[in-house]
DNA sequence: TACAAGTATGAAGTATACTACATAGTTCAC
DNA sequence: GTGAACTATGTAGTATACTTCATACTTGTA
C-alpha cells in the first residue's frame, strides 16, 4: 500500500493531479483503520495500474469521463456484466479509429515531407 | 473559392470554431478585392484540408498548438526547409507513439474483457 | 422592398483539466 | 524536540478550446 506522493513518484503525474482525478472518481484510495492518529490515505497497486491508463489514454485524446467509463466497467462497480463489455466494446472501436487516423496523418505528413524534400526553385515562386 | 459556410458544412465543423481557428493563426481566408460592397473572407481548398487535418489531429490528443506547428511547416512560411522537415519528423514519432499507446490499450481492455467473461461466481466476491 | 439568412467583429461566458495557495495537522531524521 | 518534509482539505486561479451574445452591415428571395 503506498502513500500519495509514492504514486506520483512511480507514474510521474503530479500530487495535485492524482488528487484531482481520485476527486473526479477516476479511483479511491483507502485509510487504514489501525492508523488513528491521522487521516492519511493509502493506495493500492490497482491505483498505479488505473494512473498508468489514464496516461494512454489521455495521451490519445481520450477525455476523463471517457476514461471513467471504463476504469467503471474495469473494476465491476455494480454494473451489469453486458453493459461492461458494451462499454469496452465501444473503446475499443473508438481506438481503432483513432489508430486510422493517425496512419491517415502519417501518409499525409510523409506525403508532404516528401513534397518539401524535391521541391525546385521554381516552386518556391508559388 | 469558399464563404465560410460552406467551410462549415463540407466539414461538419462549426462556423464560431473555423472564426476561432483562424483567429489562432492556424490557416487564414483573404478578401476579394474586386469585390468592395462587403469584407467577406473567401477560402481556398488548402483551407478545407486544413481543418480536416486539425479534426484529425485533435482526435488523436494533439493540441492546436502543436497543430500549428505542423501546418506552418506544411505550408513554408519562412521557415528553412531543415526546419520543416524536423518539425514533421518530431510529428512522426509522436505519431507513432500514439499508436504504440493505442496498441496497449487495445491489449489490456481485451484482456479485462476476457477477465469479464470468464469470471465466475466466486471471483464477485472479491 | 421587406425580411430572412449570411457575414464580420468584439467581448463575455462555459467546460475541461489542471495548478497554486493557504491552512493545519503528522511523521521522520537529526 | 525541533525543523524539514509529508499529508489533507478547500478555495481560487490558469490554460485551452471553444460557445454564446450583441451589434451591425450585406445579400438573396418572394
Amino acid at each position: 500500500m503506498k502513500l500519495i506522493n509514492q504514486l506520483s513518484k512511480e507514474t510521474g503525474i503530479p500530487i495535485g493531479t492524482i488528487r484531482f482525478y481520485e476527486k473526479s472518481g477516476l479511483f479511491s484510495g483507502e485509510k487504514k483503520q489501525e492508523v488513528t492518529t491521522n487521516n492519511y490515505v493509502y493506495y493500492g497497486d490497482d491505483v498505479i495500474e488505473k494512473l498508468r491508463f489514464i496516461q494512454m489514454a489521455k495521451a490519445v485524446g481520450f477525455t476523463l469521463a471517457e476514461i471513467k467509463e471504463v476504469v467503471d466497467a474495469w473494476y465491476k462497480k455494480e454494473i451489469s456484466q453486458k453493459a461492461q463489455i458494451e462499454v469496452l466494446d465501444k473503446k475499443l472501436l473508438q481506438i481503432d479509429v483513432k489508430i486510422k487516423e493517425l496512419k491517415a496523418m502519417k501518409k499525409q505528413i510523409a506525403l508532404c515531407k516528401y513534397n518539401i524534400e524535391n521541391r525546385t526553385e521554381q516552386d518556391i515562386i508559388i
